[in-house]
DNA sequence: GAGTGGTCTAGACCACGCG
DNA sequence: GCGTGGTCTAGACCACTCG
């Protein structure tokens, strides 16, 4: 990475920074180096270190790079392709990646009541799970579950943790799943997501909410809060993937 | 909106304040109602504008503001669910909320030229769409089209203006479609989708990458960027929704 | 304790939309 | 031309990680 002057075109400083810096991360720099360090970067590029920071953020949120605080920045690998909602991806059985935290009886929020056909003031099955891939924490999960439709556990009250949240889930398993309704959209991570994603608040996530059809109701609503900087999400029966990456850059260049 | 006191916590004062500008956003203003200034909300909260316009990005990477340079800071409508290929949305015929823009013959981008699983040194047929939604532009679009798969129009030279796109969609229709294959990932916008979406370079879209499979083969490649501010993908058979919105804040908050 | 990224300040000027 | 949001600066201090 050059020591290269900015040109003095009316485009932003941190627009080329992010450029000159990406285009220097594909030649120059390999996955999980260490990039210097911001106060130095900005003084090398001549800039405020504001200005490169907005750059470095940019790049942070396309997934190019990877900053943590008292470490340092790092060239992130292209980002994984992880599957949503192709066989029934989601709904028990395949513990896949899945990993099941706990499980509470809550009122569910109005929002999800809504979605769940249902009324606000009964209450549901709240079960937590995380997902883990490549080694990494990518999604943090609140699955809200009718409790008439897993009517067997009304009377069980195992301790609310990881042994109530199977419970819930083998219950689940039992029904016939008849379909489901997917939404994604940019959000960003509340506390608590935050610290099981290893991310600050406030860190860009995608939001996947699924509707669990089963005996002609809604069933479940799942709140699937996955990172936006190392996940890209597949959808498709097909599910081989993983031939899109990394040089896709230059087809998304500037 | 009050004078309150920002508290004198470890939490980030820029995240306070968006949790404050948040809960006025719902009880003190409705939809399209613009915002004081900048400069006299910062002073208003005693705090450095720059860490003032910290919480407004966040709010509006969330799609509850929308600001413009000239104009001011208004509030935004809740996300519309956008149908992303549930009946063969994109496959051309249902023209939909398509524009069709115009078309080339280029080489791809090696890294479509992967997906679409050909030699990068052969040209392809590249057409630009793009899509609107409640009077609003939503999505840019570059499809890419093997010439393989439209052999028909080898010998056409329709100039290469909208005609000449709708004839490559025409003679697209024609195949039976085998499957697709999608994935979406953050982005952030290139410099001319940004301007067909009314929006700054880099602002944050959703890429949405579909692969067309016909006769055995790849025969096109969409790449699909659409507004993350304003946007929710939607998918799934079932196309109704258009329940979950606005009050899904309760579900998401802090 | 040294070094990193994260937050915050108080200014300045620029680019744009609109009357 | 005025008011808006967008960019940029040069500093300061904080929170975290790690040796």
């Amino acid at each position: 990475m050059g020591t290269t002057q900015l040109e003095t075109v009316p485009e932003p400083k941190y627009w080329h920074l992010k450029n000159v810096i990406g285009e220097a991360l594909d030649s120059e720099f390999s996955i999980g180096e260490i990039l210097p360090n911001e106060r130095d970067l900005a003084a090398r590029f001549g800039v405020a270190r504001a200005t490169l920071r907005q750059a470095l953020e940019q790049l942070e949120l396309e997934g190019r790079l990877q900053r943590r605080r008292g470490v340092g920045t790092t060239v992130a690998p292209p980002r994984m392709g992880v599957a949503v909602g192709s066989p029934r991806q989601n709904w028990p059985g395949n513990d896949d990646d899945w990993r099941t935290v706990d499980c509470m009886q809550t009122l569910a929020p109005v929002a999800v009541a809504r979605l769940l056909d249902q009324d606000p003031a009964r209450t549901v099955h709240l079960v937590r799970r995380s997902r883990v891939s490549g080694g990494q924490p990518v999604a943090a999960e609140l699955l809200y579950v009718t409790e008439s439709a897993v009517p067997e556990l009304s009377g069980i009250d195992a301790p609310a943790g990881p042994a109530r949240a199977r419970a819930v889930l083998r219950e689940l398993h039992r029904l016939d799943l008849e379909g489901e309704d997917r939404s994604v959209e940019l959000a960003s991570a509340r506390a608590d997501d935050a610290k099981e994603l290893d991310r600050l608040p406030g860190a860009p996530v995608l939001l996947v909410t699924t509707r669990y059809f089963a005996q002609g109701r809604t069933a479940a609503v799942s709140m699937a809060t996955y990172r936006a900087d190392t996940c890209r999400l597949t959808f498709g029966d097909t599910g081989d993937v993983e031939i899109h990456h990394g040089a896709e850059r230059q087809a998304q260049a500037s």
